[in-house]
DNA sequence: TTGACTTTTGTCAGTTAGTGACATTATAAT
DNA sequence: ATTATAATGTCACTAACTGACAAAAGTCAA
């Protein structure tokens, strides 16, 4: 599933065939997955009938997705990883209070720029998350998730110099204005501009 | 299950026997649970098990509690929902942000008392939900819906005067507060005093 | 108390998610 | 070609739910 041991690559460094092939039929398990959602209804749709859609056993299917949530919201999953990704190459700084604020409202404007490159994506994913409880809970599960991971770094940073309850409410208040921000722009149909609603909640934490 | 149309009740108006007989089972349901999942753990217990331990049949089950993260959680979900009653009760006041500001504290700190009040049984509780995502998950879909819930009576009583992203993030961040406060408290086995967390964390959010 | 009425319970049958084991097939490397 | 490795399908299983219906228990009025 993860990187072989060696090679499987040409000279070039391109993946070989069983990469190849293991991405695209991810790629086709999703779109045939939220095809369906959008078609039937998410909880109407059963893993058996994904598999069906691409022609794989059920037992195949799982070993791509871990379960239906994980089709739905794994983008946004990947995106958080990747704010968390981005801030671990941030500069250290003084990691002053100051410095942990800057750091973690740029890593929430880049969490927000990648949604905006996919916004009709998430749009879709996200009118379901509104409607069905279980994907909902999953997806603040994620944001925990991402919350805690966030925490850990900034506090190995600063090397425990700040407070861990202090740091963590630091952080989840950020991720929440990143959560409402989001909210609002799904609402409206994702088509202003999230960066800057970001801002404005961020703002408004003082 | 809820109220039946007429009657059942003697003439001081105590609950008949069927009622009585239906709280305690729901009672001994929930501690047979709790006391299994405390022995052999949370996902090592099945619906199965806690049926055989008050000995009825796992369908009846069903018909006390939707799964098995309510009978976990049901009390946090019922603290969150006495919290928003709270704030219900509490004079309309001007509703201008300060006032907001005010009653949602306040309803914050009487959730705060609540879960002092009972801190043995959510110690236990919160313990299990760390471990469990299903079940983390599951507890905050919980603040999320009590978050809407504060968010939708604050909006009606203002009468609209607010904008709602504002007030949801308002809310968002009251109920963040709290949420990482009770963390706290608990990491700590609940011997502190988590009013006066919930306080300084609100505090700090200025 | 009997007897009619209502609620709760158990039984049964079924769907769906998810997992381990193992044989089969496809790709990779030599 | 041949051997090693990884992906897939099949089978069997556990566990969380749900609907339908008949049996049992609680309620109430006469």
């Amino acid at each position: 599933m993860s990187d072989t041991a060696i090679s499987e690559q040409d000279q070039a460094g391109r993946p070989g065939l069983r990469e190849r092939k293991k991405r695209l039929l991810q790629e086709a398990i999703e779109q045939a997955a939220l095809k369906l959602f959008l078609q039937r209804g998410y909880e109407q749709t059963s893993i058996q009938d994904i598999a069906e859609a691409v022609m794989i056993s059920p037992r195949t299917f799982f070993r791509y997705f871990p379960s239906k949530e994980e089709v739905l919201l794994g983008p946004t999953r990947a995106v958080m990883r990747a704010g968390l990704e981005y801030l671990r190459t941030l500069p250290k700084g003084q990691s002053e209070d100051e410095a942990t604020s800057m750091a973690l409202r740029a890593a929430m404007l880049h969490i927000a720029h990648l949604y905006q490159q996919q916004r009709h994506s998430f749009l879709l994913r996200y009118q379901i998350a509104r409607q069905i409880p279980s994907v909902a809970a999953f997806y603040l599960y994620a944001l925990l998730e991402a919350e805690t991971a966030f925490c850990d770094l900034l506090q190995e940073r600063a090397g425990g110099a700040r407070e861990y309850g202090q740091l963590r409410l630091l952080v989840a208040t950020h991720v929440v204005a990143l959560r409402v921000a989001l909210e609002r722009w799904l609402d409206e149909g994702a088509e202003g501009d999230l960066q800057a609603l970001v801002t404005s909640y961020l703002e408004e934490l003082h």
